[in-house]
DNA sequence: CCTTGACCTCAAGTATACTTGAGCACTTAT
DNA sequence: ATAAGTGCTCAAGTATACTTGAGGTCAAGG
């Protein structure tokens, strides 16, 4: 069984070693050990523990959270239900960000068609309910039959 | 053209007051004018700009690149160029961060789906190349092989 | 031997995005 | 006419997630 440094892990993960430091005070590396010098190391047994950390992370839920859940993960087989229900609540949770993320790339897609004609034309007054700066509902119309087909 | 107060706004968009006074100080706001009183006055034509900054807050673009749209939106036809090109960078943005967010989906479901058999079992053991804490990946074949039909 | 490099702790600083509080103005209902 | 409700500014406070800096230990190479 390999052991890897902070430096090591730092390198695989693409964070400095001053934030896995801060990872670890706060709770989200309970697992490491230290050696005699009170080094970090890390093993290969770490490394399914760092995969959970990195995809939590990438999908922006809070340290504490993380920190709970790896509290568990070292806290052995009775948390297991526990550790089975945080999965499912962040499937749920990471399943609704996506769904708010999808509609607000289908609206950037719809400005992103309403800015080429704009540029287009030169000005964005052709979009434009006569005395306003509003947008008239045709246009959005024109925009969803052309984009329809996909 | 109706006018909203500050709390009307407030209400619609599910955010506080002193946020929307924030983001006015922040420069998000820069379409909003004044009553005698030096009261913030929203009209329809303000409506799309929400609209906007609604998208982007939830897609999680920092307040700073917001202004900058914002700016150019006051701005005139002049910034229709930047604009486009605005939209085309946020978009692209936002598919390769729904991408992330769709990997780590599969992720946690097969996290979920390790916890359910492991619950089941009693012991996260039954996963573990003998001696490690490490899972022997014939469970990973398994689930995908489990999963790909789907 | 002594400098370089990687590691350590602890404390303070930074950035972002708000939130809260103090003190005041104006409108409206009792 | 006075109290409630809504609005205002400006300053300070909070939460999260790091980042930076000071000061120190230890092992290896020239």
């Amino acid at each position: 069984m390999k052991n890897y440094s902070i430096g090591d892990m730092a390198k695989k993960y693409g964070v400095t070693v001053a934030t896995l430091r801060y990872y670890d005070e706060s709770g989200l590396l309970p697992f490491v050990k230290r050696n005699a010098q009170g080094q970090r190391i890390f093993t290969d047994d770490d490394l399914g523990y760092l995969e959970v950390i990195d995809c939590l992370k990438r999908s922006a839920i809070p340290l504490k959270a993380i920190r709970q859940f790896m509290a568990w993960c070292v806290a052995g087989d009775d948390t297991l239900p526990k550790r089975h229900a945080f999965m499912i609540e962040q499937e749920a949770a990471l399943e609704a960000k996506i769904k708010v993320l999808q509609a607000n790339l289908a609206f950037l897609r719809w400005k992103k068609w309403y800015y080429a004609h704009a540029n287009e034309a030169g000005t964005e007054q052709i979009f434009f309910k006569p005395g306003t700066t509003q947008v008239d509902p045709k246009w959005r119309k024109k925009y969803l039959a052309e984009h329809s087909e996909v």
